[in-house]
DNA sequence: CGATTCTTTGAACTATGTCAAAACTGGTGG
DNA sequence: CCACCAGTTTTGACATAGTTCAAAGAATCG
């Protein structure tokens, strides 16, 4: 085993994974205390990209979308934020991007110099925060080669199969699989378009390797060899 | 100016830039001396994918390619390291990307444990650390956005702006901008063919937006018209 | 130099994007 | 409970940016 608390990173699993269980109970219980939990509705902007990053966030419940745009047309989503992610813990000064709830959601928000100073005199934290924010750059490691690597199917089934993943570990019924988000946001998530994403989507489902139901998708067993080829 | 320590993050600007000089000097001295600088020829690989993240590296001189692939067919480059990057100083149980030099380097190495070690007891170092992470962090949500939502010849124009910009920060001269990486490093940074790069680079030449020589390119007003279209 | 690797250009192809319209979905109010 | 509305999803026909395959120049390095 890892002799240095550095080392003990988990692997990733989506924005952010899990920052508020790797606290002690005390911790967390004082930390949570100091924010408030805030009930959002479908579409809340939570914080926008360019803006002061004067707070920050945990997803308790619903699902967040983290998404970088210019103007109002193109957008890229960079990540899907599930609850126990905890969001902005190490931005810079302004918020890199922006964060909507899809759907109803609970979130926890602290000021930033709440939780800098709360976390500032326990070193443990620290490493919390470092495993946190590792975690999101490896995610957006495997991201980028989706991006720039993979064709309209490869990125499909790997979003399907990733999504299905992390859903389960919460503990959530993944058969049928929902998908909250709108084709727009995978669209945008992928980097393809709408119509591409509907197209290869029957595609998917022709092959026998999904079925499509409203608001959600049934994975078959033909999409494990898909994946198989995804590295 | 911020109160806390977590919000004294530098701006983003390529792989975890300029770590060491966030050091104190006695610290960085400290540190340096329990690793070792090791001379690197070109395409010398520091660490593979896959592979225990034994030890963590910083760019002391030289360029180094950071990337992500399947097989050996499919690669998409996450980034180039420049002198006073760290590199994998958070990484996970294995290393998430390669790291291959591009022509000849100087890389200062140490093992995992002293790392962590070294940097457990002195919290600020964790700040730094984190802020390293951050930044990298940052890049990876531009680069997303850069791969998924951004034509060929926008593509190109960001990266040279930013190649220009990093190395000028470094006190280089850029002008001509060296670009010691291959036709096919650019492309696989910017999820592109070789081709794609060549064209678009001549493309970009008959526009008068740059002229390109051997091993290097001269960027032009014009492309600044380009930049501006980029957010 | 001569060989090898890298870069550039050409011609043909295709995955994905664009534009447009139809089909579906979920919500609202009569 | 149904009919309607607004938004979303799906499908179709067509356009094109970028890829693929191939070959001709350039640069680099023993």
């Amino acid at each position: 085993m890892a002799s240095s608390t550095l080392m003990l990173y988990a692997t990733a699993s989506g924005p952010s994974t899990d920052f508020l269980s790797r606290l002690n109970l005390a911790d967390r219980r004082q930390l949570m205390a100091m924010g408030e939990r805030v009930p959002r509705g479908a579409n809340e902007v939570l914080f926008a990209q360019g803006a002061p990053a004067a707070r920050c966030f945990s997803v308790i419940e619903g699902v967040v979308c983290l998404s970088r745009g210019i103007g109002d047309s193109r957008r890229q989503i960079v990540g899907f934020a599930l609850p126990g992610a905890a969001l902005e813990i190490a931005a810079q000064q302004r918020h890199e991007i922006s964060a909507v709830t899809i759907g109803p959601a609970l979130v926890w928000e602290i000021a930033r110099e709440s939780f800098a100073q709360f976390v500032s005199h326990r070193p443990y934290m620290l490493h919390a925060v470092i495993a946190s924010v590792a975690s999101d750059l490896t995610d957006s490691y495997e991201q980028m080669f989706s991006l720039g690597r993979r064709p309209a199917d490869e990125k499909l089934a790997r979003f399907l199969g990733e999504w299905r993943d992390r859903l389960s570990r919460l503990g959530k019924d993944v058969d049928p699989l929902p998908l909250p988000m709108s084709r727009r946001d995978i669209a945008d998530y992928l980097g393809l378009t709408v119509e591409t994403v509907c197209r290869t989507l029957a595609k998917l489902e022709r092959r026998g390797a999904i079925e499509i139901l409203p608001g959600r998708v049934r994975l078959l067993g033909k999409l494990d060899d898909l994946l198989g080829n995804c590295g």
